[in-house]
DNA sequence: CGTTTAGCTTGATAAATGTCAAGCGACAAT
DNA sequence: ATTGTCGCTTGACATTTATCAAGCTAAACG
C-alpha cells in the first residue's frame, strides 16, 4: 500500500470521523490492489475476509442461481461492498468481479469489527452507510415490482442524464448488456426498450444517449425521489 | 405504556445489551398502541417519526408508484421496522398497514438517534439489525431476479414449512392476494401457479398447504441458503 | 491490413405474466 | 335465513418478456 492512498482512505465518509488511532489500526492491515479487468474479487456464498473499497474503476457485484446471473448493481469510487457481510460475519451474498483496471482497498473484517466495538465514531458511520445501502436496495425492489421493463429504463436515463450534469446528451457508463442486467431483462429486450423510447425522445447511438423531448421523457417515466434519488 | 411490556421490549435482541440507563430513556420517551387491522401506521415519503417494533399480531409493508402497489414483506412479533429511515432522518420508504389487532411500540426517532450516540450496545445492536435487514432484502431481490414466480412460490412454501416445523401439512400465515403481491405476481397468477405444482406434490386448500412430495418440490425449487435462509 | 471476436440488433417464435369478466363460496351483517 | 361483500378461481385473451438464430458492426489482434 502506498502512503499516496492513505489520504484518499481517509478522506472517504467511512473513515473521516473515526480516531487517528482507529485510523491507523484499521490501515495497518489493510491491503491496497490494482486487479485487471474481469477479475474475480470475491464469490457468493464464501466466508468474508474483508471490507471492499473501490479507490478507481469499477466492480460489478452479481449472483447466480441454477444457470443464470444477475447483476445486482455497478459500484465506482468510493463505493464500499460486503460491508454488512463483514460486519456480520456471514457469508456473501453476492459476488464481484472488476470491469475495468481497478484499485481497490481490502480491509480485514476482523479488524473492522475490531475497530467498531471501541471506536463510536466509525461505528456511527458504519450505520450511516449501511442504513444507505439498504434504502438503496428496497428503492431497487420498488423499481423491480412496480414498473415495466420500459418504464425502469427510462428512469435509468433520467436519473443518469442528472447525475451527469443533466445535459442533453451523455454517455451510458456501462455496456449495455451489464445494464440490461441490472434493470432486469435480456440484452434483446433492452434494445427494443431503447427503439420504443424513440417517441419520447430518445435515440441512442453506441454508448451516446440524447434526449431530445425530456418533459415527454418524464411523463412516460414519472420519477419519484422515494425510488429514483439517490439521496432521499 | 403497561408495566407489563417493558420486559418483552428489554428482551428484544435490539435491547438486550444495552445499559439499564439507556433503555429507560429509550422507553420514556415510547408509546404502545394497539391498532385495529387495517390501520395506516406510516405513509411512505413522510418524515420518520418513530422506529416501530411489532409486539403483537402482523404489520405489512408496502409501497405504491403510478397507481400500483406492492406489498415488501409482512413483519410479526419482534420486528422492527423504519429503522434505516429513523437512523439516517430520512422520509419513509415504504408505508405500513397493520393486517390484524396489533400491538406496536413506537420510540421518538431522536431517542434512538440520541441514545445511539451514548450506548455503545445499543449501537452494535442496531448495526446488526440493519446488516440482517440489508442481507434480508438482497435476498429478496435475488429471488425476484432470478427466479420466476413458480420456482419463487415453490421456495416460498419450503421456507414456511420449514420455518412451521417441518410437517407436510401447515397453514398459510397470510392471505393469498397479499402472498401473491409478496412474490410479485397478480392473484389470478398465484391461483395458476399453485394449481401448476400439484404434479410436483402441493395441495393447497383455502389456507391448508400439503405437500405429499417434499424431494419432487425441492428438485423444482432448488433452495439456496443464500437466497432462502433468513440466518444465513 | 485483413481477420477475428464480442457485443449489439433484428426477426420469428415461444413462454410467462397480466387483464378483464364472470362465477363460486365462505363469512359477516342484517 | 337472506343478502351482500370479499377473496379466490377460472377462462379467454392481451401484453410483456424471453429464447433462438442470424446478421451486423466496431474494436482488438495478429
Amino acid at each position: 500500500m502506498r502512503d499516496s492512498d492513505i489520504p484518499a482512505i481517509r478522506s472517504l465518509e467511512l473513515f473521516r470521523e473515526m480516531s487517528d488511532e482507529s485510523f491507523a489500526e484499521l490501515v495497518r492491515g489493510a491491503y491496497v490492489q490494482n486487479f485487471p479487468p474481469n477479475m474475480e474479487l470475491i464469490l457468493e456464498g464464501d466466508e468474508c475476509d474483508f471490507l471492499h473499497i473501490v479507490v478507481d474503476g469499477s466492480v460489478e457485484l452479481f449472483a447466480n442461481w441454477s444457470d443464470r446471473e444477475t447483476v445486482l448493481t455497478i459500484l465506482r469510487e468510493g463505493a464500499t461492498f460486503i460491508l454488512a457481510a463483514a460486519i456480520r460475519d456471514a457469508p456473501n451474498l453476492m459476488s464481484a468481479r472488476t470491469l475495468e483496471r481497478s484499485r481497490v482497498i481490502m480491509l480485514p473484517a476482523e479488524d473492522v469489527r475490531h475497530v467498531f466495538e471501541k471506536d463510536h465514531a466509525f461505528a456511527r458511520a458504519v450505520v450511516m452507510e449501511l442504513a444507505y445501502c439498504y434504502r438503496g436496495v428496497i428503492k431497487g425492489v420498488k423499481g423491480l415490482k412496480l414498473r415495466t421493463s420500459i418504464e425502469r429504463l427510462a428512469n435509468y436515463l433520467l436519473k443518469w442524464q442528472k447525475k451527469l450534469g443533466g445535459a442533453g446528451e451523455f454517455a451510458l457508463p456501462l455496456e449495455k448488456r451489464r445494464l440490461a442486467s441490472i434493470l432486469g431483462m435480456t440484452p434483446e429486450n433492452l434494445s427494443r426498450s431503447i427503439k420504443s423510447l424513440r417517441p419520447y425522445g430518445v435515440e441512442i447511438t453506441g454508448q451516446v444517449v440524447k434526449i431530445t423531448k425530456p418533459d415527454d421523457l418524464k411523463t412516460l417515466a414519472k420519477p419519484t425521489a422515494l425510488i429514483d434519488d439517490p439521496r432521499s
